[in-house]
DNA sequence: CGACCTTTGAAGTAG
DNA sequence: CTACTTCAAAGGTCG
């Protein structure tokens, strides 16, 4: 289970914590990646690009999906993703530096001994010791499992994103480490990490909606109506035309989605959403608490979509209760016709 | 340049 | 178990 406060300030100040720590990482990555970053780790938007061409399950349903390129052949050898050095608990004397700076550190024994890089399983602490849960608490036990037994994967963990890259030299590198722990976080740095940050989270697997907004999104907006408008309000004609989807058509999404569920944990056998939680909470705080205010009306809705969905039944997909919309209130007010009944869709052109 | 808006669904957290 | 929260995409808008 998870060793968390139960104040929210105290989590904050945990996570502000590990943001820091996780700043000094990225100031350290940005500028080795500085020095040379393989072109599939960012892509032209700058979002994380999956080095898999067959992870999206479109790859394989719709020869005309087409991921952003990447370049596997760029960096030698096994997967960029596969070294394990970030997994090596901390047992040298990087330990008390954070795993970037225990895996620069590595690196640069590595140098000197290859034989350092290899896993010794005798100086790996136990999962759950004290020496792999620090403090007796594991504020990220996504992280730490990462860190510690499982690793049956070789592309088991988000932590594989966040490597320094291979390839700089050693005294550079060393230089930039030197740079790195005496120097103080520029706003340059902060931009630098805040992007970087950005871009080696393993993002959440889209669900059947996602799935829907993102076929049709583009073809929605190439309709006269929908050119001149903003993107909420194409989300809130999708919302619409969602509900309106048969249920057959709307089962294909499912099944995208159960798919692309699974290749995530495939991929990421050891990732949580918690891992991400995080990232935007600062933003989603700032929303919430809006929500709390000014657009209470939404959070009315939630609430009376949850009665909605209790007073008409969810339907269960995948096992799980999909329920008649939870946002089924809104919708039903602004969109004639029963939510959750499938009628005929005028144009739904959402065939991929 | 980042937050916001807007949708649904999945998954996490809290009680 | 229930209720609530966060994050996935996306692109225009706003501060």
């Amino acid at each position: 289970m998870f060793c968390r406060s139960d104040a929210d300030d105290v989590e904050t100040a945990q996570s502000t914590h590990q943001l820091t720590e996780d700043k000094k990482e990225v100031a350290l990555e940005a500028e080795l990646e500085a020095k040379g970053t393989p072109a599939f780790i960012a892509s032209k938007s700058g979002a994380f690009v999956k080095p898999s061409p067959t992870y999206h399950p479109l790859a394989q349903i719709s020869p005309n999906f087409a991921p952003v390129p990447f370049f596997p052949l760029l960096v030698p050898g096994p997967s960029p993703y596969a070294v394990p050095m970030r997994l090596q608990p901390p047992v040298n004397p990087a330990a008390s530096l954070s795993p970037s700076y225990a895996a620069l550190y590595m690196q640069q024994a590595a140098a000197l001994s290859p034989s350092f890089l290899t896993f010794p399983p005798s100086t790996s602490p136990l999962p759950g010791s004290p020496a792999a849960t620090p403090k007796g608490c594991n504020p990220f036990p996504g992280f730490m499992r990462n860190m510690t037994a499982s690793a049956p994967h070789p592309l088991n963990s988000i932590n594989q994103m966040r490597l320094p890259q291979m390839g700089s030299p050693i005294a550079s590198m060393a230089n930039d480490l030197a740079q790195t722990v005496n120097g103080a976080a520029t706003p340059k740095r902060i931009k630098a990490e805040a992007r970087l940050q950005r871009e080696r989270h393993v993002k959440k697997p889209l669900n059947a909606f996602m799935w829907f907004m993102k076929k049709n999104r583009p073809k929605l907006m190439e309709e006269l109506d929908y050119k001149e408008r903003q993107s909420a309000e194409l989300n809130k004609e999708l919302g619409r035309r969602w509900h309106d989807l048969p249920k057959e058509e709307q089962q294909r999404y499912y099944d995208m989605a159960k798919e692309d569920r699974q290749r995530h944990m495939e991929k990421y056998p050891n990732w949580s959403a918690r891992e991400n939680y995080a990232i935007n909470k600062k933003k989603k705080k700032k929303n919430r608490d809006k929500i709390d205010g000014k657009t209470e009306s939404k959070r009315n809705a939630v609430q009376d979509s949850v009665w909605h969905t209790k007073i008409s039944g969810a339907s269960i997909v995948n096992g799980r209760s999909v329920a008649a919309s939870p946002l089924a209130a809104v919708v039903s007010s602004t969109t004639p016709g029963t939510p959750g009944t499938p009628t005929s869709l005028s144009g739904p052109d959402c065939i991929y």
